[in-house]
RNA sequence: GGUGGGAUACCCAAGCGGCCAACGGGGGCAGACUGUAAAUCUGCUGGCUUUCGCCUUCGGAGGUUCGAAUCCUCCUCUCACCA
């Protein structure tokens, strides 16, 4: 593969690259003599499940790997301990090593669903943040300034509004820069978000005379199911890249027209050619959208589980819902007989009250067997039925 | 340290003695339409062994009143301005 060609793929999707050249060179040094370089990306211990949203960036990534690139995957072990910058949230709990060193584990066996382990390095940041020492950290704050730091755009706004900012805001991206001291990355990768501390340790490695200042790679953050708000856990609208291969399958279907083509961008291993060949397919109508959308569906289910997964993920969603089947792993809840339809509903897990399950019934959402029912009154004798809320929720029911 | 403002359901935000389970918007859920989606339209959106009815909710604790989210007292937390 032509360097050229590596750095079209290495910039693709990106929101912005800093020092570009230097990336090049890299690159072209690598296919010169063989000689690797260094790739940093830091983690927060604290939520260990991945999503989508990160493997935008492992993806990356990975195809700094194939191009010469050493992975540091490093762990903020330390960092986490101090704390998150993002002010109002109480005194973080301080974690211990074991959780620790545990979320680093899960972590470690979910970026290697998307990294190359022999090209991984995987480095915890205490390591050489503890042995700084209060010296250490007094000289790392001399090489930064207040006024330059509150350039920073959420710093600024909170000065200016007399919200509080702590001091230990201020250490977070030192810290964080300093690693790339410690560390000697050639180049880190990050989210756009991050930008003030990825420059930070451009920034420091030169203050520290390093003898290399990191060039930097920002990926756009990655939009949540609702295709606006960033995918994040605590909004509820992401993938995690542990979920069932159905679940998998079936959110990545749930997503807008629009958004897919975004997905595709960040998430898919097709070349741009033929994403945009797609694309004006679907704009002159030879390819149903619903298409292009089941092929992205499947090839982000087979990435994080495999093809034959990835296959009887899509039979159980076109089941469930083209022939509208109902599909074969619902739970299942043993009743009584007698038992009013409402409490069942909330018994089988798929109405969160009776009220809920009353005011369901109410609009027709309820079937029992595919009968849409109307009656709220309505007792279960004995027998075996399907109850259903809605398009997707189902439940079992063995009343006896 | 001083002076004012605010705290309402998942979020924003009305209400300022009874008609308040509490306007409106967002979000969520459901129905129609579709491609399962988006957009659009419609309905619902505290709980309860069953919506006649009962219980809990308007920062916390007391109080006034036949009756309080609404009035009074104290407390907590927040915001703004001044120092």
């Amino acid at each position: 593969m032509s360097v050229e060609s590596a750095i079209a793929e290495i910039e693709r999707g990106t929101a912005e690259i800093i020092d570009r050249e230097r990336i090049e060179n890299l690159i072209r040094k690598y296919y010169e003599t063989g000689e690797r370089f260094k790739v940093k990306l830091g983690l927060d211990p604290t939520a260990p499940d991945l999503h989508l949203g990160h493997t935008v960036i492992l993806q990356k990534l990975s195809v700094f790997q194939k191009h010469g690139g050493t992975v540091q995957l490093l762990i903020g072990d330390f960092t986490a301990m101090i704390g998150d910058p993002t002010g109002k949230s109480e005194t973080r709990k301080v974690l211990d090593r074991e959780t620790v060193a545990k979320n680093a584990q899960t972590y470690k066996e979910q970026a290697f669903k998307v990294l190359d382990p022999n090209k991984t390095e995987l480095v915890f940041n205490s390591e050489w943040l503890d042995a700084l020492g209060a010296s250490g950290l007094v000289q790392l704050t001399t090489q930064f300034n207040v006024a330059r730091m509150l350039e920073r755009d959420d710093f600024e706004k909170r000065y200016k509004s007399g919200q509080s900012i702590s001091i230990s805001e201020f250490l977070y991206p030192l810290l964080q820069g300093y690693d790339s001291v410690a560390l000697k990355s050639d180049i880190e990768l990050g989210g756009t978000d991050q930008k003030f501390n990825l420059l930070m340790g451009r920034h420091l490695q030169r203050a520290y005379n390093v003898g290399k200042e990191q060039a930097v790679l920002m990926m756009p953050i990655l939009e949540g199911l609702d295709g606006v708000q960033k995918m994040s856990k605590s909004l509820g609208n992401y993938i995690g890249i542990t979920e069932a291969p159905n679940d998998i399958y079936a959110k990545v279907m749930s997503i807008s027209d629009e958004l897919m083509w975004r997905y595709y961008e960040l998430l898919s291993d097709r070349s741009l050619d033929e994403i945009s060949q797609m694309k004006s397919d679907v704009e002159n109508g030879s390819l149903h959208p619903k298409k292009a959308k089941e092929m992205l569906a499947y090839e982000i289910t087979a990435r994080f589980h495999d093809e034959a997964s990835a296959k009887e993920a899509k039979e159980a969603f076109d089941n469930l819902f083209k022939q509208k089947l109902i599909p074969d792993d619902i739970p299942c809840v043993e009743l009584e007989s007698g038992i009013w339809i409402c409490k069942a509903l909330v018994e089988a897990g798929i109405s969160p009250s009776t009220s809920q399950a009353r005011r369901d019934i109410k609009q027709g959402a309820v079937r029992i067997d595919q009968e849409k029912i109307s009656d709220e009154q309505m007792k279960l004798d004995s027998g075996e039925y399907v109850l259903q809320v809605g398009k997707r929720k189902f439940a079992k029911a063995k009343v006896s």
